[in-house]
DNA sequence: CGGGCTCTTGATACGCCTCAATGCCCGTGG
DNA sequence: CCACGGGCATTGAGGCGTATCAAGAGCCCG
């Protein structure tokens, strides 16, 4: 069982990546519902800032004042049991968009797991901003509905798949996320632990250990590092995380 | 393991309960974002109809054509593997929106386990009736993010909970639910069946009977029937579903 | 070259699943 | 009114998959 490092929260403002124009999560994020010629108001309410590794910039049951806007880097969404037992509910890169509560406190921590760059807006800010763009708002609702279908998924597979199924589909959905519109790749990176990966998949950091050995032992995958992993036989990881190989 | 049974779906027509002035769920729906004199429009394109036990009536996959909102009866959302598993998403009961999907084909399926009356929206014409009443999008991105809520939640039972600790969990979400504004219910009916129950907590129909059983040994609950339980120690099942009982 | 980390691998334990039998409820028909 | 049957729930015995506990290996960095 892993337990959360909590550490203080420093962020470092960083006014020289201010402006959204050169953002590189421009195109992906909500922020594409923005035209260009109306950019410069969604820049006036957005903060940029870099967090190093293991920061917690979002804790579960505080006032949510902020929406977060990752731009570079990887974080986890977790939440936690008194005991320590932790379940992450998923990695935001990227142009991914956080703090969708519609609550006044955030449902969720958020922890960076590697050195990562995001923008923040102050919820009253963002909510104006809202009523001035609709299409921001009809984005919103766009990437909620994404993110409940992706939740959805991840149940079926804490539910009701298999050690060996859980990994499968989290390797499968590492190489998508890796390139979301080229062509699926066929080696991925792991920004995270072998911990994090067993806490977002309900499993024990021995569990994942054991799979992927058996995966690399079986000829499935190649593991170039521990934080590397090539797929040599991507249509039976395919088959096995959708639940067709019960016996292999 | 539960095998869905997929029975074909026969839409009764019921125009006798057409109009949404009063509907029982007017107030708690989604619709609630719509004024009064403007109930007229939303009623215009409202389709209301009754379905029996057992209908399925969206299947994951298909086009998504339409929205529904229940009006009355329970409906379980569920996703399939192809060889059977089983995982309930969530339980929909009167106000419950469904189809929130945003892509083209439902991310799920879903069944009614009881009588059910609920009204259908074209996504085209619930499309246009929110590019006028832009509070109907804003009420609709606040349900998706309570649903994001409570799936987030339902990872953590999923992923890090035991069996007693799910059990628990859920009789205190049915107990809630039962009276979603007013004070804690002590009693609580089960619309569903236990292998409705093991399916939607990721356990056997078997470990649900076992641990309701040592439940009402303990004192904790009293079963008053198969599908009505009494929460006769409701503050020792909050700490329990909470995490806090390990040993107990 | 040592310290601390994560990852891997092995031996064992345990919680939940599987398989199987029995009981309960209720509708149906003699 | 009671016998019968089918579905669902309960209960028991045993097995399996994953967790737990423990040791060692690889790696980074000082």
């Amino acid at each position: 069982m892993n337990f959360a490092q909590v550490r203080p929260v420093v962020l470092t403002e960083d006014h020289t990546h201010s402006a959204c124009d050169d953002c590189g999560a421009r195109t992906i994020s909500v922020c594409s519902a923005i035209e260009d010629r109306d950019l410069a108001q969604l820049s006036a309410i957005a903060v940029h800032r870099t967090l190093e590794k293991s920061r917690v910039f979002i804790e579960e049951g505080e006032a949510a004042s902020d929406f977060f806007n990752i731009t570079a880097g990887t974080v986890k969404l977790f939440k936690l049991l008194p005991d320590g037992r932790q379940q992450i509910t998923g990695f935001a890169g990227p142009g991914h968009f956080l703090g969708l509560a519609v609550a006044d406190t955030y449902a969720f921590s958020a922890e960076t797991i590697e050195p990562v760059r995001l923008c923040r807006f102050s919820r009253p800010r963002l909510r104006a901003l809202m009523h001035d763009f609709p299409a921001l708002e009809t984005r919103l609702l766009q990437t909620a509905c994404n993110e409940l279908a992706t939740a959805q998924e991840q149940m079926l597979l804490l539910g009701r798949k298999t050690a060996r199924e859980r990994v499968a589909s989290f390797l499968l959905s590492r190489a998508d996320a890796a390139h979301p519109c080229g062509h699926p790749q066929t080696e991925l990176r792991l920004p995270m632990t072998r911990g994090e990966i067993a806490d977002y998949l309900g499993l024990t950091i021995e569990t994942v250990s054991r799979v992927l050995s058996r995966f690399h032992a079986d000829g499935q995958i190649t593991r170039i590092a521990t934080d590397r992993i090539r797929l040599t036989n991507r249509a039976w990881l395919e088959n096995l995380a959708a639940g067709n190989l019960t016996g292999a």
